[in-house]
DNA sequence: TTAATATATAAGCATATAGTTATATGTTAA
DNA sequence: TTAACATATAACTATATGCTTATATATTAA
């Protein structure tokens, strides 16, 4: 299969962007399902502002995308992106997060103000 | 294809290593050709000792191997490592080195003693 | 053994990064 | 309009990173 490349510059951004465990396990989880800052809340180990600004940065290089419902932010892999195709070729070395999934959707942080 | 998955703490590290442009740059002048360190400094702008560096953190990782030869160090990538099916695929994203490659073989600094 | 060469290591420094706490912004519902 | 909530931003701090220069090590040839 043909590669869509990237120059090395840009390249070398995304790889520093995914070499952190905390965002590239969110892009991980994102591969599955999108998620909101308080999802993500539960299942890393950090403050909230921590989260918002992994997903900033991941914002910033066009990998994710946000979409407000309410009070939520939710973010989503943007498919649309370059860099897409390598996101996915890398989330193929990595396994499939599906204990923070699970731990996600226990607490279903979201249905909390019974909405 | 079925990948070999990689736990996500050290594919981080894999890829923390390779966000950066120059080791990422030597990694795919090595998918293409085993390089000495003197061949490095010729396609870098930067000391000895910071090529050396690199070359270091990517051996650390198990990334590349070396193998003296005379005076010269060669260094090649490490296709034995559990990791060199991600290497590969995301180098398959970045562009080929031919440029640097030239470079490397026009001004083949390891003839200059004659040898 | 000594000189020349290739590479590695050590030490130091400037900048980048990832976290924190405090505060601001924006949305919804009373 | 005010209170409650979700998220973002600002300011700060400790540590990591990438480079430099100086020096050490290893190999070869005279």
């Amino acid at each position: 299969m043909l590669k869509s490349k990237v120059v090395v510059e840009r390249a070398a951004n995304v790889l520093k962007l995914l070499g952190d465990k905390t965002r590239l396990t969110m892009v991980a989880i994102l591969k599955q399902r999108e998620c909101c800052v308080c999802e993500f809340l539960e299942v890393f180990d950090m403050s909230q502002p921590s989260i918002s600004q992994h997903l900033r940065k991941l914002k910033d290089l066009g990998l994710v995308k946000e979409e407000r419902r309410g009070h939520w932010i939710y973010y989503s892999l943007n498919s649309q992106s370059d860099l897409y195709g390598l996101i996915e070729d890398i989330l193929e070395h990595v396994p499939v997060q599906t204990e923070k999934i699970k731990q996600i959707e226990k607490s279903n942080p979201t249905l909390r103000c019974g909405c």
